[in-house]
DNA sequence: CATAACCTTGACGTAGAAGTAAGGCGTCGC
DNA sequence: GCGACGCCTTACTTCTACGTCAAGGTTATG
């Protein structure tokens, strides 16, 4: 074995770095978010560390953001597309076809980037009003104290 | 009718204020997430603007941080519980049990902040990840402009 | 080479969050 | 007081995102 040769992790070990169970690796490929992993002579699945780095990024996408995993497949997609555009290098595509590929990756991020963005946002005003609501609640407990001390329990 | 009085509003009416179906605030009442509102000798639902408000906080904690229905519940009832503790004077309460009452909502409401912070957290940072790659991209598009200019199309 | 530990596909089940349809009253404007 | 439309409940269906066996093949280890 060459030592450029990547560490392949079985099905178990990727379920178990990655927290979610085998059943949700196969049902993810089952569904084009991963994709079909190599195999093994015998038909056991061989994952690399970017298979492990890209389900930990659609749980990310449907935690932090809420997506649905069509939405989610929808932005794999196109991550995928970028590295088919920059990993290997494609000389049969020329210049225009690649400047076509990469605005199409660039409206996708940007797309992306503007949801969060939003959601961000939403966010922190939300997180002002809990505060502001915080606020409120510790001068209420501050007044029954007050009015505790004046007129203790009978 | 005295000037008072709200003006109520009829199920179609929230629904289409609030853009979820009938269906959907009839589920929310059998759930628990939404009380009982009053009706017409008839029987037909009759909410208050209070009610819209609530959908539209139910929405907004479902989009915005993907809560289950059960864990806006939760949080809705604390709401409540907190209406009852300052709309109306409670005189049969004790200041003790008010205090309690109040910590509690506290308690509450200081989770949900904390559940905000982290996730608004976790969103700038993804926020600026994805900014970041869309630089990238500009840059790589200016290479290939660069390029083209250099070596124009065959 | 046996045996445990791991993996395979396939099929069926489930919880949450509604959608949809059926059959029957209520309400409103004229 | 009647027609059209809105609303009522009840019940069945759907969709998503997996969970849970079942029956069997594969790989590692003594």
């Amino acid at each position: 074995m060459s030592e450029t040769s990547e560490a392949y992790l079985q099905i178990g070990e990727v379920a178990e770095r990655t927290g979610v169970t085998q059943r949700t690796l196969r049902f993810y490929e089952e569904k084009g978010l991963l994709r079909p992993p190599t195999r093994m002579d015998g038909g056991f699945r061989l994952y690399s560390e970017d298979d492990v780095k890209r389900v930990e990024h659609i749980r990310r996408l449907q935690n932090l953001l809420g997506l649905s995993l069509a939405e989610i497949k929808e932005m794999v997609e196109a991550q995928e597309m970028l590295r088919e555009i920059t990993a290997q290098y494609r000389p049969e595509w020329d210049v225009a076809e690649k400047k076509r590929q990469l605005r199409k990756a660039i409206d996708v991020v940007s797309q992306q980037h503007g949801i969060v963005s939003q959601k961000a946002e939403q966010m922190s005003e939300m997180k002002a009003q809990l505060a502001e609501r915080l606020q409120t609640f510790d001068r209420w407990m501050a007044e029954l104290e007050h009015a505790e001390r004046k007129a203790p329990v009978a």
